[in-house]
DNA sequence: CATTATACTTACCTATAAGTAAGACAGGAA
DNA sequence: TTCCTGTCTTACTTATAGGTAAGTATAATG
C-alpha cells in the first residue's frame, strides 16, 4: 500500500522471469501472485486480462530495444558494441533461466493470440530485425566485422539459431549456446 | 471397431499434428477426441497419460531419424541428399502447419516435464545431433559442400537455426524459413 | 455356446485456469 | 469531517484440463 507501483512492476518482473522459463501458457496468474503474496485478484487489477499483461511486456521489451538502439540507429558509430551487447544479454538472460526468448514463447501459441498480441509481436520482431540487419550493414561497411551475402537474410539467420540454440540449451545444456554464439563470430570474421 | 489399431495411429497423427502447431501444452485430449469422432476416454485408453502419448510420438520420430539414416550411417554414401531431405521435410511439416518442431515443442516445458520425457527429448536430440554432425563430416570429406571449423558446432547452429526460423516463420511468414535455408545452402557452398 | 480380451462409452472426480463483482481500507482533497 | 480514488481482498463463476472407475458391445477363441 506505501508504494503502489511496485507491485505492478513486480508482477511484470515475475512474468516475464515466468514468460521466458515455462512459455506464455505455462503461466499463471497464480503463479505470480502468490510469488508476490498477494492475491490473484490482484494481479487482475492492473492487468484485467493475460493479454494485457503480455502487452505490456512486450512493450517493455521495446522500450528496450529502442533504449538500446536509438543512438546507433540515429547517428551510426561502432556496431561491434550493438553486437556484443545483444550476445551478452541473451547469454545473460538464458543463465537466468529465461531460455525462451519472447519470440519463442509467443510463437507457439502464436495461433490461438489475440489479433492486438500477435500484432505486437509481429512489430517487435520487425523492429528487431530492422536493429539487426542495420548492425549487420554497417558492421560490415565498416570492416568491423564481414560476411557474404544479404544482410537481412544473415540477420535473420543469426536471430533464428540464437533463439533455437537458447531452447536447445535447455534440453542438451547450457553449453551449446556458447558454441553457437562462437560458431556465429567465426563467421562474422569475429575469431577470437 | 473393424480395424481396432486405426484409432492408436490417428490419436499419434493428430497429437503429432497439434504438437506441432500449439505446443505439447497447448492441446488437450479432448482436441484429439473430438477430431476424431470418439470420447476422451477412448484417448485415454491407448494413452493412459499425457505423457504416454508425448512418449510415444518421439519415439515414433525416432524410427523415422533412423529409419531414414540406418544406411548413411552404416555404409556412408552420398550427404547430400540426407541434406537435402531434411531440408525438404522441414520445409514440407512447416507448410502443413507444423511450424514448431519436437525440439521447440518440449523444449518450452521441458522444466516441467516428467523426467522419462526429458531423457527421451535428450536422446533424441543426440541422434539427431549425431547424425547431422555425421552428414557434414562426410559431405565435406567427399567435396560435396564446404565448411570451415569443428562440424558439430556447424550442426548444432544449423540445426538451432532451422528450429529458430520455423517459428519465426509463424509470426513473419513462411518465407522466412526459406530466407534462412537459402543462407544455409551458401554458408555450405551451395550456391544454386 | 460360453468365455475372454479388446476397444471403447458413460459418468464421474479433482485441480487449475482466467476472470468478475462487491466490499474493505488507507490517504488525500474538498 | 466527508467523500473520493487507488489498491487491494473475499468470494465467487465458468470453463477446461488430465485422469479414473465401471459398464457395454463386439470379435475372436476354446
Amino acid at each position: 500500500m506505501i508504494r503502489a507501483t511496485d507491485t505492478r512492476e513486480q508482477i511484470m518482473d515475475r512474468a516475464a522471469q515466468l514468460l521466458m522459463s515455462r512459455g506464455y501458457k505455462g503461466f499463471s496468474y497464480r503463479d505470480i501472485s502468490s510469488h508476490l503474496g498477494v492475491k490473484n485478484a490482484a494481479v487482475h487489477y492492473h492487468f484485467p486480462a493475460k493479454t494485457d499483461l503480455a502487452l505490456a511486456l512486450i512493450e517493455e521489451y521495446r522500450q528496450v530495444l529502442r533504449k538500446g538502439s536509438a543512438e546507433f540507429m540515429a547517428y551510426g558509430g561502432p556496431a561491434l558494441p550493438q553486437l556484443q551487447g545483444f550476445f551478452a544479454f541473451t547469454a545473460h538472460q538464458c543463465k537466468l533461466g529465461r531460455c525462451i526468448c519472447p519470440f519463442g514463447a509467443f510463437s507457439i501459441d502464436y495461433a490461438e493470440l489475440p489479433e492486438p498480441l500477435q500484432k505486437a509481436t509481429t512489430e517487435f520482431m520487425d523492429e528487431t530485425l530492422k536493429w539487426f540487419t542495420q548492425v549487420l550493414e554497417v558492421g560490415r561497411e565498416q570492416k568491423e566485422f564481414s560476411f557474404t551475402g544479404d544482410a537481412k537474410a544473415r540477420a535473420l539467420s543469426i536471430l533464428a539459431a540464437l533463439q533455437g540454440a537458447r531452447q536447445m540449451a535447455r534440453i542438451n545444456g547450457i553449453e551449446i549456446l556458447d558454441t553457437v554464439v562462437k560458431q556465429i563470430h567465426q563467421d562474422l570474421g569475429l575469431d577470437i
